[in-house]
RNA sequence: GGCGGCGUAGCUCAGCUGGUCAGAGCGGGGAUCUCAUAAGUCCCAGGUCGGAGGUUCGAGUCCUCCCGCCGCCA
């Protein structure tokens, strides 16, 4: 899925590799330390129909026989059911939790959830959490490390993960900065993991970037119904930058986003018609006969030229912001936005009329400044959506004969009139995105 | 049952602390350039801003109630 999606762990983490064992190793034995594991009782239902465990509220009297339990889900009968569990005191900490919830408005992100989370803490007691199971029912775990009869609960246990990455327990390499979780394990990653890392003396995340669900036809995809979407096989077809791009352009913090395949390839068409083929159309031999990049030192720029320079160094702010806050979607909207300012400047400008002038000294002027900031636009765009779809970006800018900039020279190489041109463009004709 | 949220043009949605807020994109309809991937550009949506009251000189924008969705918790 990584490798067809072009995704790059810098880091992968089985949770059954001898580093990851011997953090969660420590930082259970640093949580117990303290006092907030204890060894207690799990009291629960279950039904040997269902084959299933119940807590509390999933289970009602038996109408036909009030004196038994029942499934509220499936209406099987449940026993009553306890076992001996390592029960970590969620209520102790639940002060603490809250301050670092309110120690910035971005903890939780979108507010959505953050107000979830919140009214959760507001209940007046938590029940503690059960973190263990015993080892005569769940052998595959790591094993409690101060009583070899019990595993840790997998949960628990996977997040230590992200401990793990920073070298937990030796000296960390860095702080937890961003989990980008879906909204289905928020409160594992809002309450629970947060309350144990304070628990252990370690600092929360900074963030927590909660995404919904995608949906088809307005259902959940389930195996069940038949309805699930394989991204290997969308990958497959329309290829991982345009997948990718779809993905990020319709999906909404805070909200579900549905997929079809008629919004897909309108999008993708979106992109084709505004992206490619802005640049086929100015890279085009007539419009560019000799197949350069103006030189900047040659190009007189008017009030037009400065006003899209404007948009761009405006689009790049403002989209620099909605990625760092994780607002991919409403970023790659700014940068359309930009797209379309491009061909409207392009369209006004005529260079194709202009092109003709061969005589015209101040025609050619022009023509060269609608190339020069032309290309200066699709140059910003494509480092703008390096992260979105890189093939697509590194075509245009290969295209361009231009080398993206590494480091903090990226950021300045997205302002208006970096690149100074002058310099010969890839030659031949592309066409950057097929639209569907 | 308790608490959050949502309900704005066919679709997806912007609209922060009340007075250019009645908008954007897409789709659809019309016109047009011809450089380009028949792409681009321009014009067209008169929508009771879910419903009813209230506060105010003035409310999608605040308050109350109601209707319809959805989320979390119980």
């Amino acid at each position: 899925m990584n490798g067809v999606c072009n995704v790059q762990p810098s880091r992968f983490i089985r949770t059954t590799s001898p580093e990851h064992k011997r953090a969660v190793d420590q930082f259970w034995r640093t949580i117990e330390s303290k006092g907030h594991i204890r060894l207690g009782k799990y009291k629960g239902w279950y039904s040997v129909v269902d084959e299933a465990f119940y807590s509390a509220h999933q289970v009602e009297p038996d109408p036909g026989n009030p004196a038994n339990m029942r499934a509220v889900e499936t209406g099987s009968a449940v026993e009553e059911y306890t076992e001996d569990n390592y029960m970590f005191n969620l209520n102790a900490m639940k002060g603490k939790v809250r301050e670092w919830l309110l120690s910035s408005p971005t903890t939780v992100y979108p507010s959505v959830y953050r107000h979830q989370v919140l009214s959760f803490l507001d209940d007046a007691d938590l029940p503690d959490l059960s973190v263990s199971r015993l080892r005569s029912s769940l052998a595959w775990g790591i094993p409690v490390p101060t009583n070899e009869n019990h595993t840790i609960y997998v949960w628990m246990d996977a997040l230590v993960n992200y401990l793990t990455a920073l070298g937990y327990p030796d000296q960390l390499t860095g702080t937890l900065d961003t989990h980008v979780i879906g909204k289905d394990i928020l409160k594992f990653h809002a309450v629970y993991w947060p309350a144990f890392l304070l628990a252990a003396g370690l600092n929360p995340p900074r963030r927590i970037l909660v995404h919904g669900h995608w949906t088809v036809a307005g259902a959940k995809m389930s195996k069940s119904v038949g309805n699930v979407v394989d991204p290997l096989v969308e990958a497959d077809d329309v290829g991982s930058d345009l997948l990718r791009f779809y993905l990020l352009k319709e999906a909404r913090l805070g909200s579900d986003a549905d997929f079809s395949h008629k919004r897909r390839d309108a999008a993708i068409s979106e992109l084709a018609n505004n992206f490619g083929n802005l640049l086929s159309r100015s890279t085009g031999k007539r419009v560019n006969p000799t197949n350069t990049y103006p030189p900047l030192a040659d190009v007189k720029l008017t009030q037009r030229e400065q006003h899209v320079a404007d948009v761009i160094n405006n689009t790049q702010r403002r989209v620099q912001e909605l990625y760092a806050s994780g607002d991919v979607g409403l970023g790659i909207e700014e940068i359309l936005h930009c797209l379309r300012e491009g061909n409207k400047y392009f369209q006004e400008m005529e260079p194709w009329k202009l092109a003709k002038l061969k005589d015209d000294a101040a025609a050619q002027h022009r023509r060269l400044a609608c190339l020069y900031t032309t290309y200066e636009l699709l140059r910003v765009v494509s480092l703008l959506l390096c992260p979105v779809t890189p093939a697509i970006s590194a075509a245009c800018l290969d295209k361009l004969a231009v080398a993206p900039s590494n480091g903090s020279a990226f950021c300045q190489s997205l302002a208006f009139s970096y690149n100074k041109g002058g310099h010969a463009l890839k030659p031949g004709a592309i066409t950057l995105i097929q639209r569907r």
